[in-house]
DNA sequence: TGACAACATGTCAGATCTGACATAACCTTA
DNA sequence: TAAGGTTATGTCAGATCTGACATGTTGTCA
């Protein structure tokens, strides 16, 4: 448990590098399709941030929150819940079409 | 907060009689794009739990929750997080694709 | 009407998440 | 290389969420 989610972490943090997370680590479907929405959510955050041309403490401000949460979320880390991302997304305008299309896109193997 | 918790909280609890909760509460659009879209994965977990003839108590042991846990997931109630609600969606095999359907798929007025 | 199954609501201890702080690692540019 | 701006990682107290239990409500059927 406590090996895994270290795993994941690490794989998360490079992450992009990876084609698969699940055979990689063998994990059941539903994990790794929320590691992976997850991934994706975290993603979107960071364009949108950087489209606006914000640093991470500037965008930490507008969310209320801290640079350290900001750069946790943008990494998909273990410790921010789809709840933080989402309701960050949210914040920043995104609509639910958007949402949407952040959710379903699939990440290129 | 309070005051306001509670009139969501009842709102959501009867919920599909109104129309639009923003305009009845004067939510900000954060606040009302987070409680509609929670609604819209409630309302998607208790068509699954139907199709498949299942009561909130059979539920509750798939998912290894509880059925008054299971009770609050599909009304929406603040004390469930989006999170919640989509890992749930996700354990009972709904793809990402159907998940994007569920969050752009507005609510009639 | 009573009995029963299903669903809703209230509460709470323990688990998990979050903002904040400290500090490290990384990049530019001078 | 030093300085400065940005991002990453570790930690933790306080906030929030969760499963479980108790109890209340509703609907159905005999």
């Amino acid at each position: 448990m406590k090996m895994r989610e270290e795993k994941k972490r690490r794989l998360e943090a490079k992450g992009w590098k990876v084609a698969s997370v699940k055979e990689f680590l063998r994990l059941s479907d539903q994990e790794s399709a929320y590691i992976e929405l997850k991934i994706r959510l975290a993603e979107a955050l960071r364009e949108r941030r950087r489209q606006n041309h914000l640093s991470q403490a500037d965008l930490a401000k507008v969310l209320k929150s801290s640079q350290s949460r900001i750069a946790k979320m943008e990494v998909g880390d273990p410790s921010v819940s789809l709840d933080l991302l989402i309701r960050s997304l949210l914040v920043l305008g995104t609509s639910d079409r958007e949402l949407s299309r952040i959710i379903s896109t699939s990440r290129a193997a």
